[in-house]
DNA sequence: CCAACATATGAATAAATGTTCATATGTTGG
DNA sequence: CCAACATATGAACATTTATTCATATGTTGG
């Protein structure tokens, strides 16, 4: 029977070892997903640009639209994705909204990244 | 003239160093795109999934497309975004080609990813 | 309470992206 | 060289996504 679903390169049993690790290293599929939807929060460079505002001060909404030349509107829709990932905790202040970054992973896996694309 | 352009939240102080900041730390706007685009790479499940294995051996293309169970083309495509990123590196060995990881980066970035979404 | 301001959000549009299918390229054994 | 295998790639389609415009929500001073 359908030995050829299995075969391939002619490596059946490095091909069945590789399955087992896979297997058992892989994380859940919903895990997978997270990720992916967390670096795609990273994969915008508007939301890249008020990540690095951020790192410098907390922000208000106006202020952040202002600094990037952009609406109002887009800076907001874009704070609302980086609040969903809780990449950027929000703050009332009277009228104003002031944003902040939530947590350290957000400097290290940029600071990697700029790494990454440096080299070379 | 127009003040109302740079006046914002009645914070005109604060928002002139802000600028001042923002103008010295952020970085240049090609490099901010290919941030942008790094972590694109990073931002599908499919390739994150790629990685995994990648993590774990060195793997043809027709392995990774039975582990992943996906076509041999869904997975040469995504290999070779990854490629251009610099993310995985290949070697033809005979009819194969063998992909494995090009750097520490990745491993960084994705544990960085993981802690994030794991914590809270 | 109301006008003015700051922010949030829904709908619409344009652009980017992942997979599939078909096919091309590249390699090896005979 | 040719057939068989492994991988790469182009075009097409469906889906996702960033921005804009209009408008809603929320807050404060008077």
């Amino acid at each position: 029977m359908s030995e050829k679903e299995f075969d391939c390169c002619e490596t059946v049993e490095i091909h069945e070892e590789l399955l087992k690790i896979v297997e058992t290293t892989m994380p859940e599929e919903t895990e997978l997903y997270d990720l992916a939807e967390l670096f795609k929060v990273f994969g915008d460079s508007t939301r890249i640009r008020i990540l690095f505002v951020l790192f410098e001060a907390e922000v208000c909404v106006c202020d952040l639209a202002e600094a990037l030349h952009m609406t109002q509107s887009a800076i907001s829709h874009q704070l609302r994705i980086l609040k969903q990932s809780k990449l950027v905790k929000s703050r009332r202040e009277g009228k104003s909204v002031f944003y902040s970054l939530a947590d350290a992973h957000v400097r290290t896996i940029i600071a990697q990244g700029r790494e990454h694309i440096e080299e070379d």
